[in-house]
DNA sequence: ATTATTTTTTAGATTTGTCTAAATTTTCAG
DNA sequence: CTGAAAATTTAGACAAATCTAAAAAATAAT
């Protein structure tokens, strides 16, 4: 089976919006994919025809075992051409989100192969999302968000949930990227933000909003 | 301006037409797009509004110099995507034209300068095509047909002009390549086949229609 | 439990790129 | 130079992906 750019963009959407909550309703992948409800229920159908979803009108919809299938294929393709894109065109990491949904759809598998051979098969994207083998297999590693950490531990950066572009000018601004060592050397109640310390640098504050989003191996 | 795919399509088969024909028919674009007439000249009155080409009804077209550097930009896209699945990918020169159909529709063109300077700026594709440089400028060298070589003459193969995965498969059989050192070592009357002589191999026999589609350095 | 609100779906339209069939223009042959 | 053939364009239709506006269903609130 072969999916248009917009088809596998929303099959894309389902399986992420699918990590959080258990049943995707119309309202909220609609705003996910930019577009009008009805949109999202015209291409449901379609979805449906093609065994992609399971779908019952008014009731939310899934992914079918196809679909998922599919879903890891595209993610699969976008972390390769993101890791292609920071580590061989010597991109930032804030910049190739939009070349990636370009190029995750090229269709030849064999290319998918080879580039990831190419690129030394590597586990993770350059967000520290980890990247499907040729099976749709996801190494999943123990992470906990920076919010979490106790007091002192270092803790080695190892994702970033929200990849806004904003959020990632913010953390270079920081000098916080996938493999950064650092600790809490604060908490602060009133709105939460922390103080870490990376390295010999001086110590900083981060808001609660950003803590929650960056992810660390203890 | 951006245009859509099939626009670059269209733009790029007619940029490749001009160079044999100096005013191109819409039966003629029809046939090399793959599509019926009456679409070719739909498309026409698309790109006429876009100032792509000076197009007269019932008259033929041209592309304007807006559409001749599109047309560069999107052929520079086409063979530094192929030079990269030869030289970094290591796919045969046969199996990368449609790839690079898809890849050179990918719009940004930080990624095309980057790449560029990745592979190292070559100046020709693995089929021996020149690739433009990023101001649309070509590198043209002195080639001539096998066909027209002088006996007994060490020549360099440079490029090849039909390159149809049958073509390219059956010089693979022959192990000539561009780069590859021959010379012709007989001209026969009666269907102007040649036999030729590579290194220190056997000589083989090709027909007058490889002849034709094979360039050389003299 | 009935009404009000929110969510979802349907109906009908639009754009892009394509098609077939018919009409028009150009070209070519006698 | 005129009629036939070939090439081109127009007209009308269709599929994909979207939209708006209206209708229908589900959910929440009194």
């Amino acid at each position: 089976m072969t999916y248009t750019a917009t088809e596998e963009n929303y099959i894309k959407a389902i399986y992420h919006l699918q990590d959080v909550h258990e049943k995707v309703s119309t309202t909220l992948l609609s705003a996910e994919m930019n577009t009008r409800p009805a949109s999202v229920t015209d291409m449901l159908k379609k979805l449906e025809l093609k065994k992609i979803v399971h779908y019952q009108k008014y009731r939310g919809f899934n992914l079918t075992e196809q679909g998922n299938k599919t879903a890891l294929v595209v993610v699969r393709k976008h972390r390769l051409w993101e890791y292609f894109l920071v580590n061989k065109l010597g991109f930032d990491w804030d910049e190739v989100h939009s070349m990636a949904e370009e190029l995750e759809h090229i269709s030849s598998s064999e290319l998918t192969t080879r580039l990831d051979n190419f690129l030394g098969n590597p586990a993770f994207d350059p967000h520290g999302d980890p990247i499907p083998d040729n099976k749709g297999k996801i190494r999943v590693i123990k992470q906990e968000s920076l919010a979490k950490i106790p007091l002192k531990k270092t803790v080695t950066v190892s994702s970033v949930k929200n990849q806004s572009i904003e959020m990632l000018e913010l953390l270079n601004h920081f000098k916080i990227g996938i493999g950064t060592r650092l600790k809490v050397t604060k908490r602060f109640d009133f709105d939460e933000s922390l103080e870490i310390k990376i390295a010999t640098s001086h110590p900083t504050i981060i808001s609660k909003q950003v803590a929650q989003n960056v992810f660390c191996i203890i």
